[in-house]
DNA sequence: GACTTGACTAGAC
DNA sequence: AGTCTAGCCAAGT
């Protein structure tokens, strides 16, 4: 694996349990803005232990096929952290990570 | 080293 | 809201 992909874990494994981030977001706060899908590339063959389900799509969609057979274990996954999927997507407004360096934001169901 | 592939993204219709 | 297209860039073949 090359020096990114590592650095992609790390990064991941700093995503706040019920939170996600997107490809792109990934890549940019790694200083490559157009690497997200080396991102994705990376995480084809993440270790165990790396919490891969919390990245999504710029749309908050799972951008797995069928063929790789985790689709579903994403969805799985990130509902069991409390992470509600809405026709598919999630609410990047709502769960989207602020970035390494930020804090995490208190999550509330009103306002506030 | 050229060609193809891909867990992406933004824009247009 | 869903589909299609163009741009992107490194890894894999």
């Amino acid at each position: 694996m090359t020096d990114f992909g590592r650095r992609v874990w790390h990064l991941i494994g700093k995503i706040p349990r019920g939170q996600v981030a997107s490809y792109g977001q990934i890549a940019r706060w790694l200083g490559r803005p157009r690497h997200a899908r080396l991102v994705g590339m990376s995480l084809r063959s993440c270790p165990s232990g790396v919490a891969w389900h919390r990245v999504v799509n710029a749309r908050g969609g799972i951008s797995l096929r069928a063929a790789h057979g985790s689709m579903l274990t994403q969805r799985i996954l990130l509902e069991q952290e409390g992470v509600l999927l809405r026709s598919g997507r999630v609410s990047l407004a709502r769960y989207g990570w602020q970035g390494p360096g930020k804090v995490s934001r208190p999550r509330r169901r009103h306002g506030g």
